[in-house]
DNA sequence: TACGATATTGATACCAAGTATCAGTAAGTG
DNA sequence: CACTTACTGATACTTGGTATCAATATCGTA
C-alpha cells in the first residue's frame, strides 16, 4: 500500500528476467511466471504469499527463484522478527526500509547520514565493518488514516 | 565469543527470574534451570541452543519461557537473516546489534547519533514512527584474528 | 529444424523451528 | 494437608524451506 514518500526511485529499468540471464540461467516459462509476478506487486511480499500466487509453478521453484534473485542482488531478504522473511525489488542501491506494523506495508528510503553514521561508527566497533542494516517501524499513512475515520475496520 | 567492546555495561541488575515474577509467572525449576542458563551466557544464543543445553528441560517450556522473557522486555528477539532468531538480555535500554557473519557472535552497542538521525527521519518518513531497528554485520576481532593467523581453523 | 547435452522442473519426501494439546505434576494458599 | 490453579513436557502438528530425482524444457549447434 503506501510506500514511503522519499527515494521511490521506481526506474524503469528493473528487469528481474535480465538480473537471471545476466548470471547464466536459462529464461523459462516457470521463471518468467515468477519475475512477472514479482515485478507486478507493488509491496515486499512473502515467499509462501508467491507460490499461492502462481499454483501453476512448483514451490521448489518458486523459492529457487527467489534465491537466485537475492543471490543477483536484484531481490532485497528483510528479516521480520514475526513470521516469514519478506522480499522486495531492490530498486535503490543501498536504502533500508520502513515496515508498518499495522499493515505489514515495507517501503525503502535512503538517508545519507545513516551511511555517514556508519562510518563514523567504524572506530567505535571491534571488528571490521561488512554491512548493516535498518529497519523503521512505523505506522503507515493510510492505517493512520484509518485509525482516524473511526476505526471501523478494526474489529477483528 | 568476542563481543563489542563498547557499552558491553553488564549491570548486575540483570534477574530474569526476577522479570518472569514481576509478571505474575511462579518460579518454577524449569524456568530457574532456563534463565540461570541464559544468565550464564556471555553471548546471544537460539531457542534450538538452549533446548540442547538443558536436555532436562521440555522444549515447550524453553519455547515458553523464552517468549515470556521477550514479552517482559528481559530478553530482545533479534531477526537473523538466515537461520533461527537469536536473544540476548537486554541489558541496555535501548542499543542495537553486531553481528559477525564468521562465528554468528552478537555484540551490543548504543550511539547516540543514530537515535538523532531517527528524529530527523521523523519529517521524511511518510507515517508516524514507532521504533527501529539497526544492526551492523561485522567481522570480529578474533575471527580477524583467527583469519590473519593462517586460517588453521577453516577448512571444514 | 531437428538434435542432444545440459539446465530446469516439480512431486515428493524430508528437515528444522516453533506451536497447540492435554493428561499429569508442581506451586502456592488456606 | 488439601485443593485450586499454573505449569510441564511428550506428542502431534504446522509452517517455511530444502534435497532428490525422474521427466521435461532450453538453447547452441549441425
Amino acid at each position: 500500500m503506501t510506500s514511503s514518500t522519499l527515494s521511490t526511485t521506481r526506474s524503469a529499468e528493473v528487469n528481474l528476467g535480465n538480473a537471471l540471464e545476466d548470471r547464466g540461467l536459462r529464461r523459462t516459462t516457470a521463471r518468467t511466471a515468477v519475475t512477472d509476478r514479482i515485478e507486478g506487486l507493488s509491496d515486499a511480499f512473502t515467499a509462501e504469499q508467491l507460490c499461492r500466487d502462481l499454483p501453476g509453478v512448483g514451490r521448489a521453484t518458486v523459492y529457487r527463484t527467489i534465491r537466485h534473485l537475492v543471490d543477483a542482488g536484484a531481490l532485497c531478504k528483510l528479516a521480520i522478527l514475526d513470521g516469514a522473511p519478506m522480499y522486495s525489488i531492490a530498486r535503490i542501491e543501498h536504502h533500508h526500509h520502513t515496515v508498518c506494523s499495522r499493515c505489514g506495508a515495507v517501503g525503502e528510503f535512503r538517508h545519507s547520514t545513516v551511511e555517514r553514521v556508519m562510518r563514523s561508527l567504524a572506530n567505535e566497533i571491534a571488528g571490521d565493518i561488512i554491512g548493516h542494516r535498518m529497519e523503521i517501524f512505523i505506522t503507515c499513512n493510510s492505517c493512520l488514516a484509518e485509525l482516524a475515520a473511526g476505526n471501523s475496520t478494526i474489529n477483528g
